[in-house]
RNA sequence: GCGGGAGUAGCUCAGUGGUAGAGCAUCAGCUUCCCAAGCUGAGGGUCGCGGGUCCGACUCCCGUCUCCCGCUCCA
């Protein structure tokens, strides 16, 4: 099967079984957004559980904090959002393809560049030993008619940019003559600005209004609140701050059903270290990271590391831990060596010092930052993708069936056992009711009496239910139920009084901390 | 945002200028009983939405929304 009809099918499969519906569909849906059913919530919630007690319950230095959605607006220029996050577009109507207008520009600059430099190359080697560079960029005709076009052209592109004039932007990329790499023509479309933070307004009159915006991503709410927590945590370094919420961006283009979401989740921990440890540190915990991902049991080969080449203007570090989904190789987490950056803005931009007295060195310094962020939403459709499985199966009597199963580690599963009585009549469903009573509050459960018991079979293993309880006539005999793996679709015959405990064996988040 | 493709029942799809179909799924009843697809019956669609042409539009035209593929972007 290509591994695109695969991708349909989990889509698919989302949809039929409760997992994820698009957002507003009776309304055409509203692009990019999506919203979670019955069962996708629950694997939602336990995939946070899963993260959270990794790192607050699990490391006694990390804590955990849940920071409001708005958020000063002064924090977006110190974290540099403001300005990173909106990008002046330009496309070539010939080649359809799409530039930033800013990066246009600035390899035009370096073509004067070059063009210097390439001069200046020329006279050394005709000129030797003897040759004065410093006089020669003074003097040269080539040289001097190239720098002047360049300054020029620097200036009035910084002006532009400070000015936002976009169509000076473009007016300046005609001027220059750029031509499109690929089509080599220069038929631009208008300059458009493309902000990634979506914006609204705080204050109920319009004159009072400041505009705010939605946090673009939730590590900020961490930073800023670092003095607090660490100390009224009486924290000490090294130590970590974790937190899981909603961030949005509002993506240019937004695809591949929840891989990219205009509205989405992030589980980031952010461990704050003594400056000269932070290289140490990034390693620990993307090893760390990288575990957590596996303990999940999908295949270590399934998974890799991708380090960045091209850092933002953040990091001195960074690496992606990447699975392979249907649609290829994909970052799920990011492992950042965030430096001091964070913390030295926000006590430039708020004037409040944001440092930690460090008593074994009996001095004060600004820590440095590993960030682990990992998405949600990518998680849940990393389990889902992983979890989804066509079994081709061969009964007793050599007929030939198949079967869809999500292999969900029991921990997560969205509903951790059916309970259903083999046939509807003789007691058996009131049997299946009261076992239901008992277990409901520990386990989410589920009765179901339709169909054949085949059937009701295949319905849990569809959503990934790990335990079929079923009732039969000898329960009523001797008080023992059947119990069928998902995974083997074998069956145990076991006491009633046992399944609370065999259960909660399987589905305790302790099965997956055990592997890390 | 650009180019290409698509949108008919919960799902997969058929249909075609003349009153909307199938299979699966759902629900009710019966039957069998430990691995889907037994019998009977029922519900469910203003054919993505809006406009136009026409006696008449799911079908033709325009617009719009959404999804898929490619480009582009990605802290």
């Amino acid at each position: 099967m290509a591994q695109e009809d695969v991708f349909k099918k989990l889509v698919a499969h989302c949809k039929e079984y409760g997992f994820v519906f698009q957002s507003s569909e009776i309304y055409d849906g509203l692009g990019a957004v999506y919203d979670y059913g019955q069962n996708g919530v629950e694997l939602k919630n336990n995939i946070k559980k899963y993260w959270w007690d990794s790192m607050v319950l699990l490391n006694e230095n990390v804590v955990g904090i849940d920071s409001a959605i708005f958020m000063h607006p002064t924090i977006w220029k110190a974290s540099g959002h403001v300005d990173a996050f909106s990008d002046p577009l330009i496309d070539n109507k010939d080649s359809k393809k799409r530039y930033r207008a800013d990066v246009l520009i600035e390899e035009q600059l370096a073509k004067y560049d070059d063009k210097i430099e390439k001069e200046v190359g020329k006279a050394r080697k005709r000129f030797g030993d003897s040759f004065d560079e410093v006089q020669f960029r003074e003097t040269n005709a080539r040289v001097l008619e190239n720098q002047t076009k360049r300054d020029a052209l620097q200036n009035r592109f910084v002006k532009a940019l400070n000015d936002s004039n976009l169509d000076e932007l473009r007016q300046t990329i005609v001027d220059e003559e750029i031509v499109c790499p690929v089509s080599g023509t220069r038929n631009w479309t208008d300059v458009r600005q493309f902000n990634l933070m979506f914006s609204t307004e705080m204050g109920a009159t319009a004159d009072g209004a400041q505009k705010v915006y939605l946090r673009p991503e939730t590590a900020q709410g961490i930073f800023v609140n670092y003095l607090n927590v660490q100390k009224t945590g009486r924290m000490k370094i090294p130590f970590g701050i974790a937190q899981i919420g909603k961030a949005f961006r509002n993506e240019i283009v937004a695809r591949q059903f929840i891989f990219r979401m205009r509205e989405f989740e992030q589980m980031e921990m952010q461990f704050f270290v003594r400056p000269g440890t932070d290289p140490e540190w990034f390693q620990q915990w993307r090893q760390t990271r990288m575990n957590w991902h596996q303990a999940l049991g999908f295949g270590s080969e399934n998974y890799r590391f991708h380090e960045h080449d091209k850092l933002a203007h953040y990091a001195n570090a960074a690496v992606d831990i990447e699975y392979r989904f249907p649609f290829g190789f994909k970052e799920v987490e990011g492992i950042h060596s965030r430096t001091d950056f964070d913390l030295s803005q926000h006590q430039k931009f708020s004037g409040k010092k944001i440092q930690y007295f460090d008593p074994e060195l009996n001095e004060s310094y600004v820590p440095y930052v590993i960030e682990t962020s990992i998405g949600v939403d990518r998680m849940f459709l990393q389990i889902i993708s992983a979890a989804y499985s066509e079994e081709e199966l061969v009964s007793e009597d050599g007929k030939k069936d198949t079967r869809v199963v999500l292999r969900i580690p029991a921990p997560l599963a969205p509903v951790k056992l059916a309970v259903m009585p083999l046939m509807k009549k003789d007691g058996l469903p009131e049997k299946a009711r009261e076992i239901i009573e008992d277990l409901k509050f520990d386990f989410n459960c589920q009765y179901d009496e339709k169909d054949s018991i085949g059937k009701r079979y295949r319905r849990q293993d569809a959503i990934g239910t790990p335990f079929c309880v079923t009732v039969d006539h000898i329960s009523l005999e001797d008080q023992t139920v059947t119990i069928r793996y998902r995974d083997t679709m074998l069956q145990d015959r076991v006491p009633i009084s046992e399944l609370k405990n065999i259960i909660a064996g399987e589905v305790s988040m302790k099965k997956l901390f055990a592997k890390l």
